[in-house]
DNA sequence: TTGAATACCTAATTTGTTTATGTATTTAAT
DNA sequence: ATTAAATACATAAACAAATTAGGTATTCAA
């Protein structure tokens, strides 16, 4: 993530998070996951979702494997190796950001 | 803050909580002052913040005092008293958000 | 005297969202 | 049996908040 960008792209690293834990998922679940994790705070919408998804897979973050549920297709997602190396990089990156916005959000806490 | 907005408006936030703190500051202070409590980290650029106090000031959250420091006109910027209501919720906002993206970032830490 | 820092500004562009819309299957309720 | 809600994918248009790039002008330091 550009360290400039004061907000955007916290999406990617918050699926390249969940991915990393939980090995594979699929779009709709990721949807489902953090709207539960976050107590329905985020809800993830598919517009956002679905083209991030295309493009991490595009760039060799992302691997995707079909799968037939019924006559549904589900298609799951998961890390590549190279994708692993830059989940650990872009975490470091948010959660540096991440402090850097809570010490001027709340310099009591500094 | 939007809540469904995963990103967008840290910088207002930022602003507010400054002026909160500090009383009044002008544009090129605000820059420099976040510059420097950020160790370099955060660059808020001209072509952000101007507008946005512009906004601000539109919208009666913030007012402004010109003054001439020589033959230079210095703008300082300070919360209303509407302005010091919002502040407070804004900054509960973004503190809740800053929360829930650090759960999803670093469950280990939730 | 010249470049860097101070101090303001805006327009065009970029980017990552939201909103709206679409298709189709499966499950639960009436 | 029928219908609504949930599941599951997708994309295009619109929007908002930034960046980039340009501008003016003063002050300070080399």
């Amino acid at each position: 993530m550009n360290k400039s960008n004061l907000y955007k792209g916290c999406l990617e690293p918050i699926i390249m998070q969940l991915l990393s834990d939980k090995g594979r998922m699929y779009g709709y679940e990721i949807t489902q996951k953090v709207k539960d994790l976050t107590k329905n705070e985020l809800q993830i919408t598919e517009g956002a979702l679905y083209p991030l998804l295309h493009r991490l897979e595009a760039s060799g973050i992302l691997e995707v494997e079909m799968e037939n549920i019924g006559n549904r297709v589900r298609k799951y997602y998961s890390l590549t190796k190279s994708g692993k190396k830059q989940t650990k990089i872009a975490l470091t990156e948010i959660q540096a950001f991440l402090d850097t916005l809570q010490t001027l959000v709340n310099p009591k806490l500094a």
